[in-house]
DNA sequence: TTGTTGCTTTACGTTAACGTAAACGTTACT
DNA sequence: AGTAACGTTTACGTTAACGTAAAGCAACAA
């Protein structure tokens, strides 16, 4: 006997990852996901939790869901195309540019905020 | 006598921060630059171009323009909002995990995508 | 039976950040 | 004078990623 597969309902998925279901029902519409039905319901397995993820994690690194999708694409065994593989490591690669740049952004504006404190707090003693 | 101020035309600008003209008037519309006029024409100085790179730093930040713009009235002198610094700041910090996360994401990514490469050439070697 | 809760589909609305096109005015050649 | 290159305003169009509302079915509780 195998331990059964979890499976989600659509409340589960949106509660775990904080989204609204009305975004669940979006990314099925846009084929990223595609949960069995139980008569109309939609019932999530662990694969589709997975999708799920990796949408998310696209999100936060600011790939739109096209992209996302590209990459969910090459979890998919029988996805077997090289050159696919190498646009998206590309892909990666600039995201990766970008977090450095940001890094670099984010130091900026620490510094100019700090000072701007400071000199607040000057003002202030001063006052 | 001092050096004078050197300007900008609004393609000096666009062309030196690789953006179109229309983004630099949308910042204008959206109270965000107001350069100076020479009849119809408009003539922007060393702290219009400041105020852009700002901008522009905050949007690879990810920040929207509202966001950018309360950071931006910072740097005005006079503006001496203790409380505005404190939240500007919890909202840098949030960047800053944010980034954090991204960065984790972004090496998840990687992980998987090499090990994907890997069962791919593996793939290739057995045909 | 009559809610109440939660799911469903359908479909129109929203927002940010510009894109794009029309119509027009300068200046600068040629 | 013609026209090409740049600027201007005005205004409607676009796209992604959902939000939101309407209308309805299904199950369970009072």
């Amino acid at each position: 006997m195998r331990t059964p597969m979890p499976t989600y309902t659509i409340r589960d998925l949106a509660e775990e990852f904080d989204i609204t279901t009305r975004t669940l029902r979006f990314y099925e519409e846009k084929g990223m996901l595609s949960p069995h039905r139980q008569g109309q319901l939609r019932i999530y397995n662990a694969g589709d939790r997975t999708r799920l993820k990796l949408i998310l994690r696209g999100k936060r690194l600011g790939l739109d869901l096209q992209e996302s999708s590209e990459i969910i694409a090459m979890y998919n065994p029988g996805t077997n195309n090289q050159q696919q593989l190498k646009a998206l490591l590309a892909k990666i690669e600039e995201k990766k540019t970008q977090l450095v740049r940001q890094q670099e952004d984010l130091d900026a504006m620490f510094e100019d905020l700090k000072l701007w404190e400071k000199n607040c707090n000057e003002a202030l003693s001063n006052a």
